[in-house]
DNA sequence: GCCAACGTTGGC
DNA sequence: GCCAACGTTGGC
């Protein structure tokens, strides 16, 4: 199982919203970048644990963990006429873009802040703290994960939560 | 709202 | 294949 982090900025789709979406998931559509796209089709699995991380936000940081529900599958957007994501050049044969669906697991009990995960130099790796890294979607190691999950206010070893 | 940093596009 | 122009991201 691995471990990813995915940025949203909260004006167009917070981890409230999230939430609050029927069965607390989505549709994670309308990446289109090619490096963000492969750690989506390739790397994303099922049961696969993720850092759901407000950019835009103030303050920006992580403020609750989701799952990947669904493993990568073509991103209808990318077809859609006037979609602001649709890609003219993407063939349903062979499709550009891929979406995954993620679920809400549960909100940390304190948001880690972007600064706080700077501060912290056992996460220096990350890329979400690395000069000029716009990634979307960006795998996180085991290590840093638990030290995330601390900051937040969860015990590194308390389960995240129970596979239904 | 500013603007640095980055990815993509397209002319050549 | 180079690289300038452009659009986007995202912290501040």
């Amino acid at each position: 199982m691995a471990h990813w982090l995915i940025k949203s900025e909260p004006d167009e789709f917070s981890f409230d919203d999230l939430w609050q979406a029927r069965g607390r998931r989505t549709m994670w559509d309308g990446v289109r970048n090619y490096q963000a796209r492969n750690y989506l089709r390739d790397g994303m699995k099922v049961g696969d644990q993720v850092l759901y991380y407000h950019s835009n936000a103030d303050p920006a940081g992580v403020v609750g963990l989701a799952e990947v529900v669904r493993e990568a599958y073509p991103d209808p957007t990318q077809f859609e006429r006037g979609h602001a994501h649709e890609d003219p050049k993407s063939t349903r044969e062979a499709p550009r873009w891929v979406a995954v669906d993620v679920r809400a697991v549960r909100r940390l009990p304190r948001v880690v802040t972007l600064a706080d995960l700077k501060a912290e130099p056992a996460l220096a790796g990350m890329a979400v703290v690395q000069r000029g890294t716009r990634l979307s979607v960006t795998p996180v190691t085991p290590a840093e994960w638990a030290v995330v999950l601390a900051l937040g206010g969860l015990r590194a070893k308390q389960p995240v939560a129970k596979r239904k």
